[in-house]
DNA sequence: AGGGTAATCACACTTAAATGTTATTGTGTC
DNA sequence: GACACAATAACATTTAAGTGTGATTACCCT
């Protein structure tokens, strides 16, 4: 029998879920509740190797119950069960350890899966959910071209390690006169006028 | 009848896929390559909905397939298909624009709903694969604390801005003296002793 | 052979940054 | 009220960075 448990407001749909679960499979609901405020006492009283998560609930929310739960028991398998499908939110959960992302427009056949999923290595999601979590890793193609040699991208690397010149020049073998030449044609390049503008750009537009 | 293409170096398989898919539902597979060398002629010629994309191909692989195919014809749906579930390959994959992500390990039927959940806008991937993908999110908690105040942290984020003292005096209206004042204790408390390093220490740890 | 580009080095000069010391004010805590 | 701490400011000094100009060598391409 797999332990889940349930937090979620809105307590019709809870009881739903519930008799649902229990229905369709060796499901044990071991508890329901409507926010996070005790979810750490709850959640050592229970020991549920699921649970589902609703995000927007009162005092304490899901987002919050997610951090609190995972940071100290980051084996249980958090679910969340929501109607948000904004970026934000999604990608926060992610953050905190969610374990998977479902919208409660889904079926309740999608959820069981879910919880089967989960409990064997995977990640459920709905499918517009996973879309926009593979979206995010594409990288902007707007990544513009500065055209920097390969000895001037060493030395911008180099600078991003917090390098002085002087260092710099060490670890090239070459004269800090070079090195202060390089640097002046890397920051035409980037259209910067100082070293950290030229660290920051180089680590935020992904150029070393 | 939805048109499918498969790039698979081993026939045996690819002729198996081609069955299967049409066999199954209606699935038309309009070409079975061995290779990405004429992707982008072939795309031209099948137009393609969706794309089965092995990886390890000879000559033009399917990480260089994606990429073309995906820079010319975002549209195209690409589920990858694969035995690689390495980190670097993955990642390299979503970064090009990957749309699924299946092993081959899985099962035929699988890679069936996988057609038609990227058809349907979702984003098909194996348990292990979704669970690496959602994994990529959590920050590791290592996260050190410098205990830098909210001024501090606000000056700090513009000098990654690229600003100069001056500037950032000018900006937050205090005197460039109590700028250095500020950088001062900044470096200290981040164990730095140049803007550049402090800067680059910034971001890549995400104080800012 | 000539042209373009990359990498190297040097010198002079100006400006900005880093370090150290000292000090005042306000805020919140015990 | 004493205390710690954050934010503010000034001054002096040293070191480092940024700019401009000129020059040599090497390599690739045509």
């Amino acid at each position: 029998m797999t332990k889940i448990s349930i937090y979620e407001d809105n307590t019709r749909l809870s009881d739903l879920l519930v008799m649902m679960l229990e229905n369709a499979q060796d499901f044990d609901v071991t508890g329901t509740h409507t926010n996070c405020a005790n979810a750490i006492r709850e959640v050592k009283i229970e020991v549920p190797e699921v649970i589902i998560m609703d995000i927007d609930m009162p005092e304490v929310d899901g987002m919050e119950g997610v951090l609190q739960i995972k940071s100290q028991f980051p084996h249980i398998k958090i679910i969340m069960h929501t109607v948000f499908d904004d970026d934000e939110r999604l990608f926060e959960c992610l953050k905190r350890g969610a374990d998977g992302y479902l919208l409660k427009k889904d079926s309740a056949l999608m959820l069981i899966n879910a919880i089967n999923d989960v409990l064997n290595g995977g990640a459920p999601m709905s499918p517009g959910i996973a879309r926009k979590v593979l979206r995010s890793f594409i990288q902007p193609v707007t990544k513009i071209e500065y055209k920097l040699t390969e000895r001037e991208k060493e030395i911008l690397e180099q600078l991003t390690r917090g390098n002085s010149y002087k260092m710099i020049a060490d670890e090239c073998d070459i004269s800090i006169e070079t090195v202060r030449r390089h640097l002046q044609n890397i920051y035409h390049k980037l259209q910067v006028q100082s070293a950290p503008a030229a660290v920051a750009k180089a680590i935020r537009e992904q150029i070393v």
